[in-house]
DNA sequence: TTCTAATTTGTACGAATGTACAAAACTTTC
DNA sequence: GAAAGTTTTGTACATTCGTACAAATTAGAA
């Protein structure tokens, strides 16, 4: 048996054990968290061993650590590239949806970077970061931080009379939003009354960038400036 | 139980072990999740026997149960106030801040209401969305659905222009915004290098209205009105 | 006091966990 | 072909888990 492949859609279904079970993983943990899902639920759901587990990733640990070194480079990428082209555009109002639509398409992606996608790895992130977990935590802080400074760094061009700091906290909601929405979709269309489907990517991300944007423009809390002695500031919009 | 109230301070008189073990789950679960947190953990934390945790709560589930059958009641109904005061503000704007505002302090306060306050039962319920956990689930979706009802309505009172499923997208992000504040707080210390402090509840508070009223009064998405030319019908139910 | 019920402790058990490791099976190279 | 390497399997071990349960302790009423 097992005569070399002719077209065994069975051997090629499996060519590669490793991927299977980082793909189960990645799911799993996405669905599930990283504490609830035992090695042995991976195995099963990528038909391996348990062994084969502690083979290719020594640890639990270094399978979540696997999926985030699998998926950080590319999906940083992408975020430069559309960074980059949002920046070259003139309207400033145009740029600067343009430039939150960069930073939440790829989170949105589904299938076009990496094997998987970029939705399924965001949700991680984002259950990660619910349970404290430790490795993801040290990833993230290493190697998001450079793309979150300077997307924070390009809004802040775009809109240049809000203080920095109020837009690091703009961003931070964008990104909580954007955390739960893929978290919980579902609970968009239980309140909604089946008028929204909170799983329709396109939709989630039109929405999210609409609010995102009108967020970041709203009126600072802060005075613009140290020394600018414009006494009311009443809300002009 | 059942003893008229002699000594009425039964709680007070000794270190109520019952308490002290609803405490530290709640303390527990909200910083590290469910699943990691192990009964033995709670007991220790308590200072109690892992058997007395099985003596008042029967189960791990059942101690969950307790902490939201506790925080649920004095949350919404402290939500509920303050709603319909601020649904009595005469001017639009006003009145859309102030729903805001009484939709987000609840969640971040800190030891006023109940024993242990919103913010960590908060966190509790952020951690627990993100983790999918199944009690959590069940009763969230019980207690909290018309308490959501409740605010899109009056949101959507203020800003009748603005198609219903749109506030309910954005009363989504508002609550992901609100959540991964108090999830990941030191993340804003962090992007801000020092220039905000993401555990100032009062500031996170201020900035999260400020922000989340703008994105409901961003104009909407599809058009508010069937009045507009019938062009190709979209996918409407 | 003494009786009784409520609480706390200590311990134990079966199941599930992460991981180690040797044998087996498969690939590649000679 | 055989030899050497890599991958997969099966199993086993030491912990830790949630929870059950009887004994010990405590509180309240007689």
């Amino acid at each position: 048996m097992a005569s070399k492949s002719t077209s065994n859609d069975l051997a090629a279904r499996k060519p590669n054990l490793r991927e299977a079970i980082l793909c189960a993983a990645e799911e799993l943990f996405a669905t599930n968290g990283f504490n609830a899902v035992s090695v042995r639920d991976i195995a099963q759901a990528a038909g391996a061993n348990p062994g084969s587990v502690t083979y290719h990733f020594k640890t639990k640990d270094g399978l979540l650590l696997e999926i985030y070194n699998r998926h950080c480079g590319p999906m940083n990428r992408r975020r430069s590239e559309l960074l980059a082209a949002a920046r070259r555009v003139r309207d400033l109002q145009d740029r600067l949806e343009a430039i939150v639509r960069a930073y939440v398409l790829p989170a949105f992606s589904s299938g076009s970077d990496l094997a998987g996608g970029g939705a399924r790895f965001t949700r991680l992130r984002a259950v990660m970061s619910a349970e404290g977990n430790e490795v993801a935590r040290r990833i993230i802080a290493q190697t998001f931080d450079d793309t979150s400074h300077a997307f924070i760094d390009a809004i802040h061009e775009s809109l240049p009379h809000i203080p920095r700091t109020e837009i690091v906290w703009r961003s931070h909601f964008l990104l909580g939003a954007l955390y739960y929405t893929l978290v919980t979709p579902e609970r968009v269309s239980r309140l909604s009354r089946g008028g929204a489907d909170g799983a329709d990517a396109g939709n989630a991300i039109e929405q999210l960038v609409r609010a995102s944007v009108a967020s970041f423009q709203a009126p600072p809390l802060d005075p613009p400036a140290p020394s600018r002695r414009r006494s009311m500031a009443q809300s002009k919009t």
